[in-house]
DNA sequence: CGTCGGGTTGATAACTTTCAAATTTCGTGG
DNA sequence: CCACGAAATTTGAAAGTTATCAACCCGACG
């Protein structure tokens, strides 16, 4: 069976079966962990990173008064700890949101699977970039969305990269998310999120209930969140003309 | 004369006189552009990026309803388009805040030069990586602190910055940014933000006028902000040591 | 001299948080 | 299977923060 990550990365360019095997290697050291586990402590070096198979992760960073901020949160598929790991200390922590199962990754293993697949590699980095670029688009979000928009974009977002590995559709998609964490994500209230979700509800664009979010009506959803996926898209014609250029 | 990258990088790692050649050489293609000239725009692939010697530039995505969100802000030392060249299509524009001076660098010098000199490619990439940890303690900022802590933070952020390129000192630095483009950086009214400054300026912490910011006591301004300068250290000694570790 | 882009200030409106409490959901032990 | 308690969700009302609107000031510039 196809893992998560191989389902993703495939759909950033074709990979042959000796990089398939290289990319299976990659996912030997798998674990188990609970939800609610720290993966790696801010402030701490860790010196490997984690790719996710199955449940969800977000990283985020505590402030001294108690509030805390979610950057970003992982979905089967992602590589947990890619910026950190090459050449910082972690920023931030990572804490499991449901029983989740990892491979970790050494950066030795990393670097010795990049060396023998350029493509690969390219598809990786490729893949951090996106996840780059979803933090830059959370920033917009944050800083100049309403609470509505926001929230709703959010969660279009997520449904996008659900799809993308195979873990949702039009329809919508399992979404472990409490309301405070969602608000932790979003710079919002937990109060104030479930009014907006209320909204959304009310206004016919999506349900948020039982671990399940239901988009009601996309379109609508899509035009109220100015929703423009092309941040997260496959794109694997560039990516392999890029390569080619490269001569890669 | 020293330019501005190549003091910030020699603070990361030593570099030797062939390294130092190689960096000079990626700043051949000198050229100068005038405050609100267009570096790149959003949505168009443009391969290559570009160092900046002296002046300010800002990345910012503009929304449909005319307002826009600063992402970043660029000072001299800085790589501009680091994140956007390799593997995506720009997905937010880059504007010339003051007049400036940049070197353009194309995508295969940039790889060439990471060939000849790994400790390069190292300093290089952790500063790239500095400024990724900015955009995150920017996201934090905006979604978690109050506009006046936000104002604070984001200003002494700056002075650390202008600092390592030896720009700034403790006692301040000058900065080109109007109230309208702090507010557009904070997610905030550019009203707000005059308010904000004139709290601050009230309560002796710092001055921003004239296009200048001092702080007018640093270790207040610090306290408020919660300012922990950690993300942006210099710490050779961590980047030295991972060198070893990787033989480079 | 007049205009124009910043900056500054006040009054008001809108949005979001805070506080308080009721209701529902869910896992666990009886 | 039911009861219980903890956690999450939901709702209302009041308070606080930030945005919006409307002026006015000021220095730069043609």
């Amino acid at each position: 069976m196809q893992t998560a990550i191989e389902k993703k990365l495939a759909s950033y360019v074709s990979l042959d079966s000796a990089e398939r095997l290289t990319l299976s290697r990659l996912q030997h050291h798998r674990s188990v962990r609970p939800a609610g586990a720290t993966l790696v402590d801010e402030g701490q070096p860790k010196p490997s990173a984690y790719i996710l198979a199955s449940g969800w992760v977000f990283a985020y960073k505590g402030l001294r008064d108690g509030s805390r901020q979610i950057i970003d949160v992982q979905v089967p598929g992602d590589l947990i700890g890619a910026r950190n790991v090459l050449f910082r200390t972690s920023e931030h922590s990572f804490e499991a949101l449901t029983d989740i199962v990892v491979s970790e990754v050494s950066v030795g293993d990393l670097f010795k699977a990049f060396g023998e697949s350029p493509r690969l590699a390219a598809a990786m980095l490729w893949a951090a970039s996106c996840e780059e670029a979803m933090v830059v688009e959370h920033l917009v979000d944050i800083g100049r969305r309403s609470a509505i928009v926001r929230t709703a974009h959010y969660l279009l977002e997520l449904g996008a990269r659900m799809k993308l590995v195979g873990l949702g559709d039009e329809t919508g998609f399992a979404c472990p998310l409490s309301q405070f964490q969602l608000a932790d994500a979003l710079g919002l209230t937990a109060i104030h999120v479930n009014r907006m979700l209320r909204q959304l509800r009310e206004k016919k664009l999506l349900t948020f209930q039982k671990g399940r979010v239901a988009f009601d009506n996309l379109e609508g959803l899509v035009a109220l969140a100015e929703f423009d996926m092309s941040y997260l898209d496959h794109s694997a014609p560039l990516l392999d003309q890029r390569l080619r250029q490269w001569g890669a």
